[in-house]
RNA sequence: GGACAGGUGGCUGAGUGGUCGAAAGCGCUCGCCUGCUAAGUGAGUAAGGGGCUUCCCCUUCGCGGGUUCGAAUCCCGCCCUGUCCGCCA
């Protein structure tokens, strides 16, 4: 969600950065509808106001004993009672005009953004390690090894899941508690560990309601949905909430399982365990001063490298253009690891500065000091990392010449070994 | 799932039809006093929206409806919390 004014005093500034995103922000629209909505809140206020003075007479009346003026002065307000009724169904139905228009708008890119519309103009900044080519893919080592087991997999769930047997249900197990213990212990976050369903308000408070409805999981009977991302219970942690300058920034490391339908994807990409429907994931998110939120990402996207450093995996860091990065970021980086089978690279983080586009739609807010207005926060997130392409990287790897997978120095303690 | 109790400002908590957007206390801000004090004292202190913007108006007492000239207060529905019972990993 935009800042409603900065709709109203740059229309011409929303509507360029909108494209660049390649949409087209219906802010004509959206003046007219604030228009009559204005008109019409401005018009119910000043009938309240009048229904207001009318009652408190009434009021002052009755308590002095004059019934007989108390009537007549009720017999006038039929009137206005009618025009009341009236404005607020105006009112109404102009705000929520103006709601629905609102969710339709993007967030809008900042500056340093790059222009493009595909994948093909995001800009690769960083690349970090070796490149190791030649290696099987992880369904094949996964196979040889015992670690996944794919077809009873579509047996119990369908496909698109995986059931992970022996040490490798315990290396993704291992990769969890290590990425949290080390964000923790390094990097200053609190572990927090929240629910994996939501309601449609924390969905829409993220971005991922109204739009998005067809990408996610919806239980039957409940207003609840399984959370495409630990981004959602986490940030509306706080939501409604004023918070403590004090604490700021606060600094979230969560571990869930993460629901994602996945319409429409189908193909080499979605191979083995790529893009399944369920899988876990750690996410980094922040609350942070506006002024500081893109010293911020910076630092973000450094405390989910750590991880891949300390793995020894080789990585890219891409800067994503407008066009690629979505409709709720203003400036996002995606890390990306290499995956010597697959001879490509895997997203396994997604690091976004929203500003304060949730924090908007969530109501989360900061009062710089006692007595001053509250502000909306900036909030970030990116994974910390997503747990299966992690592990492909890491299977296809370190995958040596007998076949087996050496495990990097920091699961040793987690697996207890260091061989597979 | 059943029974009962309750949801009020940053917090505690009073308020059962009319100057109540809301007593009191805590906290916080500014000032005074006191030669040291986690003391005393005075004033201020919710959010959102709108306007003719040193001031005024509207909305908000869990949420949504309703009754009424007027609702924190009465009625209906829902949500949440607590306690007890039942059930259960």
């Amino acid at each position: 969600m935009l800042d409603r004014k900065l709709i109203r005093e740059n229309p011409d500034f929303v509507k360029e950065a909108a494209l660049r995103k390649g949409v087209v922000a219906k802010v004509d629209e959206f003046l007219g509808t604030d228009t009559l909505w204005r008109k019409a809140t401005h018009e119910l206020g000043e009938a309240n106001a009048e229904m207001n003075r009318i009652s408190k007479t009434i009021g002052q009346l009755m308590g002095q004993g004059k019934k007989e003026e108390a009537d007549a002065a009720k017999s006038q307000t039929a009137e206005l009672k009618a025009r009341i009724k009236e404005l607020e169904e105006d009112e109404r139905f102009h705000e929520a005009e103006l709601c629905k228009l609102e969710l339709t708008f993007p967030n809008l890119p900042h500056p340093s953004v790059p222009d493009g519309k595909t994948p093909e103009e995001n800009v690769t900044v960083k690349e970090w390690g070796d490149k190791v080519l030649a290696s099987k893919n992880h369904t094949e080592i996964a196979s040889e090894l015992g670690l996944i087991d794919f077809e009873r997999a579509s047996k119990v769930t369908g496909s698109g899941f995986a059931v992970y047997t022996g040490l490798g249900a315990k290396l993704q197990r291992a990769l969890i508690n290590f990425m949290l213990d080390f964000q923790v212990e390094h990097n200053g976050y609190r572990e927090v560990a929240p629910p994996a369903l939501v309601t449609s308000q924390s969905l829409v408070g993220t971005g991922n309601l109204p739009k998005f409805a067809e990408d996610l999981y919806k239980c039957e009977g409940d207003d609840l949905w399984l959370i495409p991302t630990a981004e959602v219970p986490v940030t509306n942690l706080y939501r409604d909430e004023i918070l403590d300058l004090i604490d700021m920034p606060y600094k979230l490391a969560a571990y869930t399982p993460c629901f994602r339908r996945e319409a429409g994807a189908a193909g080499k990409e979605t191979r083995g365990i790529q893009r399944t429907h369920q899988f876990d994931k750690i996410e980094l998110v922040k609350y942070v001063l506006p002024e500081w939120s893109y010293e911020e990402l910076e630092s973000l996207v450094t405390d989910a490298e750590d991880i891949l450093q300390a793995l020894g995996l080789h990585y890219r860091v891409l800067l994503l253009c407008a066009g690629d990065m979505g409709e709720k970021g203003c400036k996002c980086y995606d890390l990306e690891v290499w995956a010597p089978g697959e001879g490509r690279y895997l997203e396994v983080s997604s690091c976004t500065n929203f500003e304060a586009y949730q924090a908007r739609r969530s109501n989360i807010r900061f009062r710089r000091a006692p007595g001053e207005k509250p502000e909306f926060v900036h909030i970030l997130n990116g994974s910390g990392l997503a747990v299966p392409r992690l592990m492909i990287a890491l299977l296809e790897t370190y995958r040596q010449e007998d076949g087996s997978i050496l495990i990097p120095e920091p699961l040793r303690s987690y697996m207890g070994t260091d061989v597979i």
